[in-house]
DNA sequence: TTTTGAGTTGTTCGA
DNA sequence: GTCGAACAACTCAAA
C-alpha cells in the first residue's frame, strides 16, 4: 500500500449513498471504513435492546457493500481513532456529524486529539435537511414552536434541501486482516427467542430501506394523511429505523417523496420529516431535554410512581385493551403505531401520573427506532412539559381512541387475543359489558383479562387537577 | 415596547 | 347522531 488510506469513521450513517464522508473519503484512493460501539461514552444513553438487535444486523448488511472490510471496534473512540491513525500513517478522517450531547462532547475530544497528531478531521451533514444551527429567529434565538421553525426551515432556507449524492464509483475499500472484530464479536445480538419474532418484520440494512420507502411510495402515500391514522391499516412509513440509523438519509427521502408529485398527503408526510428535524433542532439547543422539563413548572408536577402499574404497563396488561395492544406490538415487533404511542403515552403520564421519564426509558430499551432527539421531544410533547407541548385538557381517552381508530378492533384483537371474541361495542371498555356478554366471548375479567387499573373518568381528572396547580404559580 | 394571533394528533357537554 | 363551544393560562413569534 503506497499511499495511506483515508478513514471513514460510520456511526448513524450506516449506508453507502448519499453520504458525504463516505464520498469525500473516497475521492481519492483507498478507505478504511471503521465503526465503533462505544458505549463508555454513551453511558445511560448506550443503544438500547431492540435497537442493538437492530444494529446488529444493519452493520452486517454494511459490511457486505464494503466488501467485508468494515473495521469495527469495541470501547472508547477517543482512544481507538486516533491509535488507528498511528497504527495505518493515517492522516485525513472523515465523519457525518451527530446530535446527541454526548457525542458532540466526544467528537470534540476526539478532533482535538487527532489535531495534535497533525491528522485532520473533517465532519459532514448526513443525517439532517437542514443544520440546527441554520435555523434561527431574528433575534439569533432558536425557535420552540414547530409550526414557525419549519416556516422557516422551509421559506428562508434553501426551500428545499440540498439534493442527494450518489454512492463513490472507485470506492476502495481496506482494512488489515489482522485488524479489529467481527459483528458478531459486539455481542449486539442475544441469543432469545424474540430476537426470532421482532427480525421477521423488517428487512434491515440499506437496501431494505429503499425497499420499504418505494414501498411505502407505491402503496401508502397518496392516503398518508388519512391513512396513518389506523394502526390495523399500516398505513405509516416504518422508516423511523432506516433513519434512525441511517440506512437511508432525510435528504433521501424528501427527494423521492418530492418526485411523487405534490399533495396534501406528500405535505403531511414531508412536515413529518419536519418533525424529526425538529427533534433533533431542539436536542442540539436544548441538550438538558434529554433529562429535564422543557418547561420547568413541572418539576413541581405530583408524579407518583407505582411500580406495579408502570410494570403491568410496560407488559400490556393495563386492563385497557387499546393500550394493552400498543405495548404488546412494542415488545413483539420493536415498534409501536405512531398513533397508538401517544395514547400508551398519555395513559402512563395522565391516568396513571407515571413521570415521562420512565416511559421514555422503556421505549429506548424496546424500540428498534430507538432515538434520542425523537423519544425525548416527543414524551415531553405529550406530558405538557415541551415547549410546545399539548394544552393541558388535551388528554386522550384510550375507549375513545381505539374506537375512533380501531373500529373494526382488528389491531387491538390481533394483540390482545383473548379478548377476540368480545364484539366491537365492549372491545375497548370491557368492564362495561355485561355479564352476559362476557361469558359468550370467554372473557373472566380479572382472570383471562384483567380490569382496568384505573377509572378512566376519575384519572383524567385527577391529572387535570394536577396540572391546573402546576401552571398557575 | 406593545400588541396580536397562534400553538400536531382531544374530550365533553349541551343544544 | 351531529355540531359547536368551552376547556387555563401562558409563552412564543412576528409585526
Amino acid at each position: 500500500m503506497s499511499t495511506p488510506p483515508r478513514i471513514c469513521w460510520f456511526r448513524q450513517d450506516l449506508r453507502l449513498h448519499d453520504n458525504p464522508a463516505l464520498l469525500a473519503a473516497a475521492e481519492s484512493g483507498a478507505v478504511l471504513p471503521v465503526f465503533i460501539l462505544d458505549d463508555g461514552n454513551a453511558g445511560k444513553w448506550q443503544c438500547g435492546g431492540a435497537a442493538r438487535l437492530w444494529l446488529h444486523h444493519s452493520l452486517i448488511a454494511l459490511n457486505k457493500s464494503l466488501k467485508g472490510r468494515l473495521s469495527i471496534h469495541r470501547g472508547r473512540a477517543e482512544e481507538i481513532i486516533p491509535r488507528l491513525c498511528r497504527d495505518h500513517q493515517v492522516t485525513q478522517v472523515f465523519w457525518n456529524r451527530c446530535y446527541e450531547p454526548w457525542r458532540i462532547e466526544r467528537d470534540k475530544k476526539i478532533r482535538r486529539r487527532l489535531q495534535e497528531q497533525s491528522v485532520d478531521a473533517q465532519s459532514f451533514n448526513g443525517s439532517l435537511l437542514w443544520e440546527p444551527w441554520q435555523i434561527l429567529k431574528k433575534d439569533g434565538t432558536p425557535y420552540k414552536i414547530f409550526t414557525p421553525f419549519y416556516k422557516s426551515a422551509r421559506t428562508n432556507k434553501p426551500a428545499t434541501p440540498s439534493d442527494p449524492l450518489s454512492a463513490p464509483g472507485n470506492l476502495v475499500p481496506v482494512r488489515p486482516d489482522s485488524d479489529g472484530l467481527t459483528v458478531e464479536d459486539l455481542e449486539l445480538r442475544p441469543d432469545h427467542p424474540w430476537c426470532k419474532k421482532v427480525e421477521q418484520h423488517w428487512r434491515i440494512g440499506e437496501q431494505g430501506a429503499h425497499l420499504t420507502l418505494e414501498e411505502f411510495i407505491e402503496i401508502k402515500l397518496d392516503h398518508y394523511g388519512h391513512g396513518r391514522d389506523f394502526p390495523a391499516q399500516h398505513g405509516t412509513s416504518k422508516l423511523s429505523p432506516h433513519l434512525h440509523f441511517g440506512e437511508i438519509s432525510p435528504r433521501q427521502v424528501w427527494e423521492r417523496v418530492s418526485e411523487a408529485g405534490f399533495d396534501d398527503n406528500i405535505e403531511v408526510f414531508k412536515s413529518e420529516l419536519g418533525w424529526r428535524e425538529f427533534s433533533y433542532y431542539l436536542l442540539y439547543h436544548f441538550p438538558t431535554m434529554v433529562q429535564e422539563n422543557l418547561k420547568s413548572q413541572f418539576d413541581r408536577f405530583p408524579w407518583w410512581l407505582n411500580e406495579q402499574w408502570l410494570q403491568r404497563w410496560q407488559h400490556g396488561i393495563t386492563g385497557v385493551p387499546f393500550v394493552d395492544a400498543g405495548m404488546r406490538e412494542l415488545w413483539q415487533t420493536g415498534h409501536m403505531h405512531n398513533r397508538v404511542r401517544m395514547i400508551v403515552a398519555s395513559f402512563l403520564v395522565k391516568n396513571l401520573l407515571i413521570d415521562w421519564r420512565y416511559g421514555a426509558a422503556w421505549f429506548w430499551d424496546c424500540l428498534v427506532d430507538a432515538d434520542l432527539a425523537s423519544n425525548s421531544a416527543s414524551w415531553q410533547w405529550v406530558a405538557g412539559c415541551g415547549t410546545d407541548a399539548a394544552p393541558f385538557f388535551r388528554i386522550f381517552n384510550p375507549v375513545t381512541q381505539g374506537q375512533k381508530f380501531d373500529p373494526d378492533g382488528s389491531y387491538t384483537r390481533y394483540y390482545v387475543p383473548e379478548l377476540k371474541n368480545l364484539p366491537n361495542k365492549y372491545l375497548f371498555s370491557p368492564w362495561k359489558a355485561p355479564q352476559a356478554t362476557l361469558d359468550q366471548a370467554g372473557v373472566r375479567l380479572g382472570d383471562t383479562y384483567p380490569f382496568p387499573l384505573v377509572d378512566i373518568q376519575q384519572s383524567r381528572n385527577k391529572a387535570l387537577e394536577a396540572l391546573k396547580r402546576v401552571s398557575s404559580s
